[in-house]
DNA sequence: CTGAAAGCGCTTACAG
DNA sequence: CTGAAAGCGCTTACAG
């Protein structure tokens, strides 16, 4: 069934069709009613390959996954939890506006040529890259891009290097006062001890997470114990080995924030698995609100992203660049993060 | 770019292009290089939506996520951690193959006319169902569907009452099996009073794992206490309250197998809330393998689904039927769950 | 208000 | 082995 078969079932001819389906004004309600008739008799569906060569969008949007260290046989987005936290809020926002979402992980060094691909072979309307790192961008062959890109964590002062930013917008996290909102939580909790576990340094957010809660802290009038400060990684086993070299040395803080769940969830393991009580003994601050936090117990005390926010944005972005390459978009929009109180933190009673 | 001006560039005509894009046999190594290296400086790609209405596949599969009682503003897929097992996966194995990945949620009712409205508008070479319930294909309009259908837990019977079912494969974990070995591990850890924590009964697999149970159990000759078969409905929230009516009625079994880990995690919650100790006074076994449990403390022992091998076999189906009508393909595949020994079963001691 | 015609960028018989 | 031509199923100036 096409729309020529339409056309001659209603006594129309094909463009007349097409006005009605693409709900052009010029049609009187008469000849619309007709045409929808036949149209909904055979529940016709124009063709979507056809519509977009001949000058529609695709509406659809591609959503491009940074998996490093993949695992081979391994499952990348779940093991990556505000991943599908990202794809979720994406995929909800996009179908609500009409969109399809195109997902792909690039996982080897070759799978960066997919973006590329993507766009070339004009699958896709724009697209949006998740878990960048510093040199992701190069990798990407980003100036070959000439549809919308949106990128969620990168820094803006990286981009300006590169020719075409106009194609580009950042998305980010307030990552910085996110970490303060933790920090401020544990002081009013009675915590003078903090520590703190880091992320992946290439990503940006890992970057300003520490930062931040360097900042915090002098703020606040703490010092830093630099043995109260763990290299993670992101990752749940270093996150368990550092906190038991912590345990080992006996440098343990009365709290630690960390770059995510995952590792504040391992680290709270490992502390037990040597008797520590979580959170009597030790308090812990996660981030990214994961599904594990949510259900462990304690239920860890996290700091929230505003996937939805995000997500939201970035499918509006889009929409509007594909249909006005003029509009005016900014270069960087930052998030805040909000702090959702749980059970992982516990006051600390002053010794006297 | 589009073909042509490549064509003028290497001094042949679009078919010769089109030749060496699709790489057919008939064109002489010599065009074939001198071809390539023109598509190769100006990093040429085919526009997909041209080829595809040309009579090329579209390379692309349709991923459906059915979810009942979503709650607006949540994060669906994310909150269904299996959901996201599965999609990682057809995600991982499609991009292999070369397919592209379109993803779709459906939430509310009119959301169903999307999986239609995928085929119809020739998006998709072909789909998978993931979260159907006995009445989904009604409302699908399955008969309308053209293409290759993979649904994952569905019933066969249902499906036999259907007119076209030659279109459609069912993809089957063979939950059964894995409920027995679940029983027999906690028999051997001298379990005798097992209880079991039930799914939502319009699910296949809640059904055939609940089944799987009784049979298990009759068969090792132990008889199950129906107060020790609790309704969580797939849910963490019903599974706490039904652990703690319970708890309350002093009803507690050894140990309870349960139709999801959620549903574990919860009731777990809910005994130590309440003084007991997991896994010394009450044991567990979980279904799904989803990141909490992996990463809680006891490491729930779980039932682990194939989700690569199903997830590798949609994806093959839907390539091998789009290619050709005619192949032969099963209208049901049951793959076998493994059972992931972990820490939340502990050995129950004969008191004399 | 509406139809005939051109065009989107490919592929594929067809003919040589 | 290769090119000219038709066709895939739409949309959109264009002309009336």
């Amino acid at each position: 069934m096409k729309s020529e078969d339409i056309a001659k079932l209603a006594g129309v001819s094909r463009s007349t069709v097409s006005r009605v389906i693409n709900d052009y004004s010029n049609v009187p309600d008469e000849t619309r009613r007709k045409v929808m008739k036949v149209i909904e008799e055979y529940d016709y569906r124009p063709n979507a390959f056809a519509r977009t060569l001949a000058g529609k969008k695709s509406e659809t949007i591609g959503v491009f996954f940074i998996i490093e260290n993949s695992i081979e046989g391994e499952l990348q987005l779940t093991y990556n939890d505000f991943y599908t936290a990202y794809l979720d809020a994406i995929v909800d926002v996009a179908n609500q506006k009409g969109y399809y979402v195109l997902v792909q992980t690039i996982c080897k060094e070759e799978d960066y040529a997919k973006v590329n691909k993507a766009f070339r072979e004009k699958r896709i309307d724009g697209g949006i890259l998740i878990g960048t790192r510093e040199d992701t961008l190069a990798k990407i062959e980003i100036d070959k891009i000439q549809d919308k890109l949106v990128i969620f964590d990168y820094e803006l002062n990286t981009l300006s290097y590169l020719a075409s930013t106009k194609n580009i917008t950042i998305l980010n996290s307030n990552d910085e006062v996110a970490i303060s909102f933790a920090v401020e939580h544990l002081i009013e909790r009675g915590h003078k001890h903090i520590g703190f576990i880091k992320g992946v340094e290439s990503t940006l957010s890992a970057r300003r997470r520490y930062d931040g809660f360097l900042k915090s802290m002098k703020l606040n009038l703490l010092t830093v114990n630099e043995n109260h400060v763990l290299n993670g990684e992101f990752d749940q086993n270093v996150a368990y080995k550092e906190m038991k070299k912590a345990i080992d040395n006996k440098m343990i803080a009365d709290s630690y924030i960390c770059a995510n769940d995952y590792m504040a969830i391992a680290a709270i393991e490992c502390l037990r698995d040597y008797g520590y009580n979580v959170p009597k003994d030790v308090s812990f601050v996660g981030f990214d609100n994961t599904r594990s936090g949510q259900l462990m117990s304690p239920k860890l005390t996290t700091l929230t992203p505003d996937f939805f926010g995000m997500a939201k944005k970035a499918v509006e972005i889009i929409h509007l660049k594909s249909n006005d390459e003029n509009a005016n978009v900014p270069d960087m929009i930052e998030y805040k993060v909000d702090l959702l109180i749980r059970d992982s933190v516990e006051n600390v009673i002053e010794v006297q």
